[in-house]
DNA sequence: GAAACATATTCGAAATATCATATATGCAAC
DNA sequence: GTTGCATATATGATATTTCGAATATGTTTC
């Protein structure tokens, strides 16, 4: 059901709201991609993508040795539009970590939308 | 300008987010009526408002003895739909502090819109 | 100016969140 | 099964947030 406070309380670290915005835009992606994006350690990415799972904001599934996180599908539309809309009028808050990304040499595999 | 991530943060509470959006909702509340409404402490309610003020999510004026805070109308867009998609899509999360204020005695002059 | 009321602020304590470092798990390739 | 890579978790130190209690400020009324 997801409790506001919640939501915000997940919303309310420079790292996870990043990570939020980036795989909102990007549909799903790996620690290792995060890390490059956000210049972000291993230990550091992970540990507030465990936060998001837990609160069930994001879900994630493994392919072969990385693990993709993805918005949890069964957000509600209040929550989802926070995120679209904080991503569509913000756009310098996440421009130098999409760049970040984009640059990142070797991504996993699977084509992404973007770059 | 308003950073995206102090504006959650100042949502990543539940005093502040409940004083938020019943401030969305009603236009203008004075610390006696968010006390009533939250039944929280006086110095507790003001603490917290305090510190919208200090990010430049609420604004003040004071009118004799009382001090109404309301939203700054300089918030952007994407703020103010946070609020108000938060407050429309989660009735029950507010819904016995908007009793607690439509029960409480003698609120100060100015005629309100609800009760 | 004293008393009463609404609100703000200070301060130290307590609770909570975050972090870096080290270590563990899980998969893949050889 | 060993090596290498991606990710997760545990641990203790540190930083940040929140709080209650006491006190200060400002306004109104008398």
């Amino acid at each position: 059901m997801l409790d506001p406070l919640v939501f915000f309380k997940s919303l309310a670290d420079e790292t996870r709201l990043k990570s939020l915005l980036l795989i909102q835009l990007e549909g799903e992606l790996c620690v290792c991609e995060l890390m490059a994006a956000l210049t972000e350690t291993q230990p550091k990415v992970s540990r507030h993508l465990a936060l998001l799972k837990q609160d069930n904001v994001l879900l994630d599934r493994r392919q072969g040795q990385w693990i993709y996180y993805r918005l949890n599908p069964n957000l509600p539309e209040w929550a989802r539009t926070v995120l679209t809309q904080t991503a569509a009028e913000n756009p310098l808050f996440i421009k130098a970590n999409i760049k970040q990304l984009c640059n990142m040499g070797e991504r996993p595999e699977r084509a992404k939308n973007c770059c």
